[in-house]
DNA sequence: AGATTGTAAATTGGATCCAATTTTATTGAC
DNA sequence: GTCAATAAAATTGGATCCAATTTACAATCT
């Protein structure tokens, strides 16, 4: 199948070349993803938008047909949201998109507080002039911008810019779990009043702190504009319920 | 099949009985655990135990054929724990109980210091009597057993006795996940040295803060107690590699 | 009508089979 | 003997099939 005359292209007898330097256009076909982690990804992203209701039945042969692949694939993925506390399943009777009481949404809010708050803190001292930039430029796509969808995403992104730098692995992981369960009601929050352009100045003054390198101003303001998202929306929630 | 006659053990006319009042011995053959959870149960025990080394592979028919099963059930227990961090899943290539390094392990007890400390402090005003001498109870079993295996097991009993009453179930669940990573190198720190004496004395400091109603002495006491713990267990960790 | 029971359809859990990929054993050249 | 190329074995990923269970619904009785 490999004749030799065909392979001159990339392998030069003598100079073996490594595929790092062939800069082509490629995808990496020995890592390509499973049909588990399409199924997974696909439907994590439609459950954090909000594309999907609380309590939305999701059907194994369903969704199965809809990838063109078996069940199988998609229990793995309905699993895998299962730990993640984006879908609950029941023995039997089928996985429904996960919602979320008041107190467990402020339960995770406070938890987000006091992760972020430490991140950002350590994040600060290590932080690059790039970093900085690309948090920036979120932050100023964040104001332009007039779609609500993407609001809570480059909220995400805005944050998350600020966090990464810190290398505390396990710590963004956590932080990202915690995202993922909220993210479908920041929107709701930013919607209301001048959410979005409270939560601009906000972002400018922690950026601004993380420019001067005061980790422990950035912590509190990241604490007090948690705390106040937090509460905005649980009182919007709870009075809309 | 229901015969009139017999069923008056159970039903009597005219005053329909709920099974809720029929106080029979009984166990819920509804909720009986799937093959996958077993079989999760089963590899999550062995691995925070340390009974399988960091880096055993954990071949799928192996262990479909140890519990009877196929390989669709293990294969969700491994996707789960893979989730957890417990093994790491290469495609093609299977699962191998995973390892943790100094740096990680040094962040997840960073990470726990932020948690718990916080968790009790919100336990403490809440907290009963009850779970007091429960937490008592297996702080006074930590010190008289001589079992190792027993220690980090009582340990962490003894830890979350003390949280449970917080009611911060996210919170709570975030720590699980922490010890679960930890806990299989936490038996060699409390061997070294003077651990399980030290460890003792400062329990006990915990659980009078406690009982005194003091959260924020609780917390502090908490912060010092894991930072001791973990600074010991990298000082060992380090030195022995 | 309303509750209750039995039955069929829908749905999920698990077993078995095949395909894709990796790993190991083997062969051949130098 | 060492190294690469090749073939065989082992292993995992995914598809299909069957069993267990729940749900929807019709039939029956009071």
């Amino acid at each position: 199948m490999m004749d030799a005359g065909i392979c001159t292209l990339w392998i030069t007898p003598g100079t073996p070349q490594m595929a790092s330097n062939l800069k082509l256009k490629s995808i990496d076909i020995g890592n390509r993803a499973s049909a588990g982690s399409i199924v997974y990804d696909s439907l994590r992203k439609a459950i954090i938008d909000g594309e999907l209701e609380d309590g939305t039945p999701l059907r194994q042969d369903d969704i199965a047909s809809q990838f063109n692949t078996s069940r199988i694939p998609v229990r793995e993925a309905l699993s895998k949201l299962e730990q993640e506390g984006l879908v609950t399943n029941r023995r039997y009777r089928g996985a429904v998109v996960a919602g979320i009481s008041l107190r467990e949404a402020s339960e995770i809010f406070d938890f987000r507080i006091l992760m972020e708050s430490e991140v950002i803190a350590a994040s600060v001292p290590k932080m690059t002039s790039a970093s900085i930039a690309k948090a920036r430029a979120y932050c100023d796509e964040f104001r332009r911008t007039d779609d609500s969808k993407k609001w809570s995403k480059l909220n995400r992104k805005f944050h998350y810019s600020l966090y990464r730098d810190s290398g505390l692995k396990y710590h963004l992981d956590m932080i990202d779990n915690a995202l993922d369960r909220t993210e479908r009601y920041v929107d709701t929050q930013l919607s209301i009043s001048h959410g979005v352009e409270m939560a601009y100045r906000e972002h400018l003054a922690i950026l601004e702190a993380c420019e001067n390198g005061n980790a422990e101003l950035a912590a509190r303001l990241t604490r007090e504009h948690i705390s106040g998202v937090r509460d905005e929306l649980l009182e919007h929630l709870g009075g809309g319920r």
